[in-house]
DNA sequence: CCACTTGTGCAACGACCGGTTCAGAATAGA
DNA sequence: TCTATTCTGAACCGGTCGTTGCACAAGTGG
C-alpha cells in the first residue's frame, strides 16, 4: 500500500550519471542533479539517501549499462578471434563521437580516479575492480585472437592494451587525436603479434 | 621604492601547487590556499590576479620543478642507454612513496585532465603539450636503449611506454600495485625488445 | 469508503565557498 | 618626510552543500 513512485528509477539514475560523468562528483551540484533528473531535492534524498548514494547508483548503472555491454563479447564462453579488435573499434567510434558531443566524454571511473572522492576507500575499490575486470576481458580477447600465444605473452599484451585503453580515456578530453592513436596502437600491436 | 614583497613567490607557488595537486582545481578552496601559502586572500589576488592565475603559475612550477627535472636525462645531447630504465625506476620509487605520503599523488596534469577545468582550451593545450613532451622524451630514451631499432619500432615503443606511464599516474591513487605494475611492464618491454 | 502509507513540493537551515573589492595600515626607498 | 608600493582585515553578492521539516497529494489494502 502507499503511494507509488512517480519516476522511473532507471531514468533518474541515468540522468544523474550523465551529470556526474561530465562534471565529476564534487562539481555536480544538487540543482544540476535536480534539473537533470526532474526530481525534487527531497525526492532525491528520499530515494537515494544522499548525494553520495545517488553517485553510487550512477556508478553501478555505468558499469551495468555502459562498461559491461561493451565488454560482453569478450567474456562469453567462446570469444571470437576478432572480438578484441571489435571492442577497440567500438571504443574508437564512441570516443570519436564523444568529441563532438562534449560532456560525457572519457570514462566516468577514470575521471573519478583523479578526483578528491577517490580518497574514499569504497570508491577506490570500485575503480580498482573495474580495472581488473577490464584487464581480464582484454586478456580473454588476446587469447582468442592469438591462440598460439603462451600465458606470459597474453598477460603482457593484456597489460599493455589495458594501459592504452585507460590512457585513451584519460586523453580524450584534452587531446582526442592522441586518444584515438592509443586505441590504434593497441590494434596494431595485436596485428604484429599475430604476424609473428 | 614602496614596500617590498614579504613572501618568496616560489615558495608560495610551490605551496599552492601541493594544494591543487591533492585537491584538484575546483576543490582547492581559497581558504585552503591561504593556509598553505601563508598569504592573505587579497595578497593572492594582488600577486596572481585570480585563483586561475595562481593555478597557472602552479602548473608551470610543476612542469619546471617536477616533470622536467625527471625527464632531463632523456633530453640531453647524448642520452645514456639506461636512461629510460632509470626514469622508470625513479618514477616507480616516487609513486611508491606517494602511496605513503597521501595527498600529492599521481600527476597534477593527469588528474586535471578528467576535471571540469579541462574544458578550458588553454588547460587542454597545456596537458596535451605535456603529453607530447613526455612522449618525445621517452622516445629518445627508447632510441638510446635500442640503437638498432628502426623508427617505426621506436615510435611504437614510445607510444606504449607513454600509455603505461599515464596509466600508472591514473591508477596510483586507487590501486598503487597496478600502477607500479604498469611501470614494470614498460621496463620489461624494453628488455624484450633488446633481446630480440 | 476511508485510514494508512508513501511520495512530492516548497521552503528553509547553517555553514561554507568563489571571486572580488575596498579602505586603511605598514614599510621601503628617494 | 613623503610617496609609492605592499600587506591586512573585512566585507560584498550570489551561490552551493547537505540536510531536514512539514504540509499536501496520491495511491493501496482492508
Amino acid at each position: 500500500m502507499g503511494r507509488s513512485q512517480a519516476f522511473e528509477t532507471d531514468h533518474v539514475v541515468r540522468a544523474a550519471r550523465e551529470v556526474f560523468w561530465s562534471s565529476g562528483y564534487e562539481s555536480a551540484s544538487i540543482p544540476a542533479l535536480e534539473a537533470a533528473t526532474g526530481l525534487n531535492r527531497s525526492s532525491i534524498y528520499h530515494a537515494f539517501g544522499s548525494k553520495r548514494g545517488l553517485f553510487d547508483a550512477a556508478v553501478q548503472s555505468y558499469l551495468d549499462e555502459v562498461v559491461r555491454p561493451r565488454l560482453r563479447p569478450l567474456v562469453t564462453d567462446d570469444v571470437a578471434p576478432d572480438a578484441l579488435v571489435g571492442y577497440l573499434g567500438g571504443l574508437r567510434a564512441a570516443l570519436g563521437r564523444a568529441h563532438e558531443i562534449q560532456g560525457t566524454s572519457g570514462c566516468l571511473l577514470v575521471n573519478t580516479s583523479g578526483a578528491p572522492i577517490a580518497r574514499d576507500d569504497a570508491v577506490r575499490r570500485t575503480v580498482s575492480d573495474y580495472r581488473a575486470e577490464l584487464r581480464d576481458a582484454l586478456r580473454r580477447g588476446v587469447v582468442a585472437a592469438l591462440p598460439d600465444a603462451d600465458g606470459a605473452e597474453a598477460d603482457r599484451l593484456a597489460d599493455v592494451c589495458t594501459a592504452l585503453v585507460i590512457s585513451a580515456f584519460t586523453l580524450v578530453r584534452v587531446d582526442p587525436p592522441s586518444a584515438l592513436h592509443c586505441l590504434d596502437t593497441a590494434a596494431a600491436l595485436l596485428d604484429d603479434a599475430r604476424d609473428r
